[in-house]
DNA sequence: GTCTATATACCGATAGAC
DNA sequence: GTCTATCGGTATATAGAC
C-alpha cells in the first residue's frame, strides 16, 4: 500500500470489487471504505463512475499484456504458451469458483446494460483472442489459426461459468484435463 | 396478453427484462411500464423482489421441462435429442449475441449479488445436466455419462458467453458444427 | 488533497382511499 | 384489484470549507 498513489489504491480496490460483487452493484462508498476515503472525496480522482471502469479497464489489460509477455518469455514452445493459458483455470479455480471469469462475468454485465465501455472490456478477450491465435499460427496453423484460439477461449469461459454455478473443483480439473487432451491432438511434431 | 392472469402478465415481463437488463438493473417500475400496471398495485401481486424472482425461475423451470418432454417426443433417440440441445445455440442465436445465455447470465449475477435464489436458478443448469445425462446414459456410457452432459453443457455456455462479446454469429456457427462433430466421435452405432 | 454537507434521483416497500 | 401518495434508504454527483 505505502508505494501506491491514491489512485492506484482506488483501482486496484475497485478492479476487485467490481469482479466480487460487479460494476453496477459496487457503489463508491464500498470502495471509499477499502481504500479509507471519504466519499466526497473521490471525485477529486475520478469524475464519474464510467471513468473509474475505465480506468480499471485498462489497468487489466496492463496487467494481462504483462502476464502474456511473461508466458511468452518463460515459454518458447508456442504450445506451451497455450498449455499455460489454459492451466490459469487451475491456479485460479477458488476465485472462478466464487466470482467466474472477470473478463466474461464483465463483459456480460456492460451487454446487458449496454454500457459504452462494453469494446473496451471486449478488448480483454481480444488480448487474449490474438495471442492465443499467434501461437497457433506458430503452430503451423494458417487460416484457422483465429478459430482455433476462439475454441479454446469458449472452451475456458465455459468451464469457468459452469464452475462458478456448480461450486465444482473436479469438474475444472476434467474439463482442462480434457482440453490439454484436445491441444495435443492439434500438435504434429 | 387477453388469456393471461395479472400476475403471469408480471412474470413473462419479469422474465424478459431479468434476461435483457439483469435482475438487479431491472426495476418494479420498468416491468409495471410494460404491464401497464400501477407500482403500488405490484405488492398486491409479489410481496417483495425476490418473490418475483423467484417465480420467474418456477416458470423457466416448467418451460424447460415442457420444451425438453417435447424433444423426447419428436426425438426417440438420445444422440438426436442431445443435437437438439446444441441446436438451440444456433435457433436462439439473436438473443445470445445481444443478451448471452438467460441461464448463464442469471446464474452468474446472482453468484456476485450472493442471492439466495441462485440454488434455485442453479437448478435450470441441473435440469439440462440430468437430462443430457441421460441422454448420454442410453447411448452406452455408465460412469462418465454426467462428465458428458456437463462438457456440453460447458461448451454450450463458452459458445454464449463469446458469442455475446463479439456479436459474432459465424463463430457460434463453428462452434456448433464442432459440437456436433465431437458428438459423433462419441456415438458407436 | 481531504473533508463534511448536501442536491437530486431512484430504489424497494407500505398505507390507505376507491 | 387498482390506484395515489409517501416513507426510508441508498445511489451518483456537487459545493465549498479546511
Amino acid at each position: 500500500m505505502s508505494g501506491k498513489t491514491t489512485r492506484e489504491q482506488i483501482i486496484a480496490a475497485a478492479d476487485e470489487l467490481f469482479y466480487h460483487r460487479g460494476f453496477e452493484q459496487t457503489s463508491f462508498a464500498s470502495i471509499a471504505d477499502v481504500v479509507h476515503l471519504s466519499r466526497g472525496n473521490f471525485y477529486h480522482h475520478f469524475k464519474a463512475k464510467d471513468d473509474l471502469l475505465d480506468a480499471v479497464i485498462a489497468a487489466r489489460l496492463a496487467d494481462t499484456r504483462a502476464m502474456l509477455e511473461r508466458w511468452e518469455s518463460e515459454a518458447p514452445d508456442p504450445a506451451d504458451r497455450i498449455r499455460k493459458f489454459i492451466d490459469i483455470l487451475l491456479i485460479n479455480r477458488a476465485d472462478i469458483q466464487s466470482y467466474g471469469c472477470p473478463v466474461g462475468t464483465l463483459t456480460s454485465e456492460l451487454a446487458k446494460l449496454d454500457h459504452t465501455a462494453l469494446g473496451a472490456a471486449g478488448g480483454l478477450f481480444t488480448l487474449f483472442r490474438d495471442w492465443l491465435g499467434e501461437q497457433f499460427t506458430r503452430l503451423g496453423y494458417r487460416d484457422d489459426a483465429d478459430d482455433l484460439a476462439m475454441h479454446v477461449l469458449a472452451a475456458s469461459q465455459g468451464v469457468a461459468t459452469l464452475a462458478n454455478a456448480f461450486h465444482d473443483e473436479q469438474f475444472i480439473r476434467r474439463e482442462v484435463q480434457r482440453l490439454h487432451d484436445w491441444l495435443d491432438t492439434h500438435i504434429d511434431d
